[in-house]
DNA sequence: TGTCTAGTGGGGGAAAGTGGGGAATTCCAA
DNA sequence: TTGGAATTCCCCACTTTCCCCCACTAGACA
């Protein structure tokens, strides 16, 4: 189960390091994709199999779905960790989710997500602001 | 179960002492994550996996649900007791509760809230101000 | 008043993160 | 087909952070 938030520099090659904490999930293979929200998502090779099985099934008659599949697939990028447990981020992706120098790596249970850190912090904040709201909606949902 | 009100300082390496009576049940492992209305919710790694469980079943599609997950699951972090009894807070947290030096440690049955002293004082008043209200609405729930 | 225990504070060492340099491989052009 | 250039991967070394351990203080109870 991957949780917490980790802050981590991008180098100048590209490379970011992995929290220790979440390298011996990764080290048997994982993909990264374009998210949602501005952010990429790193799964295991598992986790990623599972996923896309559902994307692969969903209906390609609709315009929606077509997209999103073509945004996650089409996106998707094995990744390996070197020796010193970094992954190398692939232009685009970094293009994508506007990854500069200061990355936030973020645990959500079945996949990382990686921010750059000034939009995590918009995110965040954004998010308290309106969190009590939220709450009381899934509060019916027994949480 | 915890229940009890507690004063402990947060000294300059984050570090907070829990109180004697709750470390038996800490011990095993915890999980500290961001709460509503400002404080700190702390779970014994048995409750955490309830909780991690449900909130990693909401679907991501829905923008709702995706910032509620990333508030609770991107906000946790597994906590250990030191040979002290003292778990270390991480900055992020401290930052999100506002947590100075002063702390309130509370017990809620089946999880611990870390408050600022200070907003812990408020937050009573207010509450104290309003409980007779507050009581009758909860009588529709049987309380 | 002495002893024990819970709480607080600080210092040293190990390990994680970061950056740079060199080797190897691949791709392109002559 | 061979030479050169560029990119990618790997390894080494430095720096900084975090964790563990030890010591001290204050309060409670006998």
């Amino acid at each position: 189960m991957f949780i917490g938030e980790y802050s981590h520099n991008l180098d100048d090659k590209g490379r970011l390091a992995v929290p220790k904490k979440f390298r011996k999930s990764l080290e048997k293979g994982a993909v990264v994709t374009r998210g949602l929200d501005d952010c990429l998502f790193l799964y295991t090779k598992a986790e990623w199999k599972v996923l896309a099985q559902k994307l692969a099934n969903l209906p390609f008659s609709q315009a929606n779905t077509r997209a999103f599949a073509r945004l996650m697939l089409a996106g998707a990028m094995d990744v390996a960790l070197d020796k010193q447990g970094r992954i190398v981020l692939p232009d685009y992706l970094r293009r994508y989710a506007s990854l500069t120098k200061e990355i936030t790596v973020a645990g959500l249970y079945n996949r990382l997500e990686l921010w750059d850190s000034r939009l995590w912090g918009d995110y965040t904040r954004q998010t308290e602001a309106a969190r009590n709201e939220i709450a009381e909606q899934l509060g019916e949902l027994g949480i």
